[in-house]
DNA sequence: GGTATTGTTCGATCGATATCGTACCAGCTA
DNA sequence: TAGCTGGTACGATATCGATCGAACAATACC
């Protein structure tokens, strides 16, 4: 079986989305910090790169923050030149948790608090 | 020191119930435990005092997590003579987040996993 | 009164993780 | 070719939190 056939250029298609939906835990897990919150709101909004986003951490705490949301199978991204664009796995994410997603969208955003 | 005189007649009606729910951050973090995840799911489905789970973790680590899920708003306790009766706050819960509550619990349950 | 039951609190431990800085790598672009 | 940009990998640090045991408190029961 085909593995990703994302079109022709594969350079990183692999296992970038390629994760299942973990389990409750672990998504929930992945969804209580305030950063990658924010992140989610933000790609839900609308598939954006790593720069499109005013988090206050490093890109390399932002890469760690995709990387947990990635393995708990949340996002998906893919290659688009240099940039990587990311997404919601919305009908993966409903598909395991009904409504999960969608409440946790539409819930009103809190203010940033330091961690 | 003694002479509390707390006058014995509502040692626990006081705070235990008064928690608002919290952020959408506090909320998930608490919801994202397994033992947690496992207390709210054996309360959801009955009212029950802190004997009534079958957790692998002692008394004072069952009291830590009623806390932190009582004082995100999720639970609330009454005491009922020696014991304390746990429920969910159903209705505030839902007020606030709107069917996350309901999505959580209708997911299927994880086997337990050390964590 | 004394004992059992139920639950909280405190101190300690220990693993998980959020964060950063630096180095590094892969594509663009001049 | 070199430089620039977007992103990852890795090591170090520091804080958070889950867990336990022991001590304590309050009520029920004998």
């Amino acid at each position: 079986m085909g593995a990703v056939t994302e079109g022709g250029d594969d350079l990183c298609g692999g296992d970038l989305g390629s994760h299942p939906v973990a389990g409750l835990t672990t998504v929930l897990q992945a969804l209580a910090d305030p950063v990658r919150l924010a992140i989610i709101r933000a790609v839900a909004a609308e598939p954006r790169t790593c720069g499109g986003f005013d988090v206050p951490v490093t890109k390399s705490t932002l890469s760690h923050h995709f990387r947990v949301l990635r393995e708990a199978g949340i996002i998906e991204q893919r290659c688009e030149g240099t940039r990587k664009l990311t997404s919601v796995r919305r009908a993966e994410l409903e598909a395991a948790y009904p409504g999960l997603l969608e409440s946790i969208l539409s819930a009103p955003v809190e203010e940033a608090a330091a961690r």
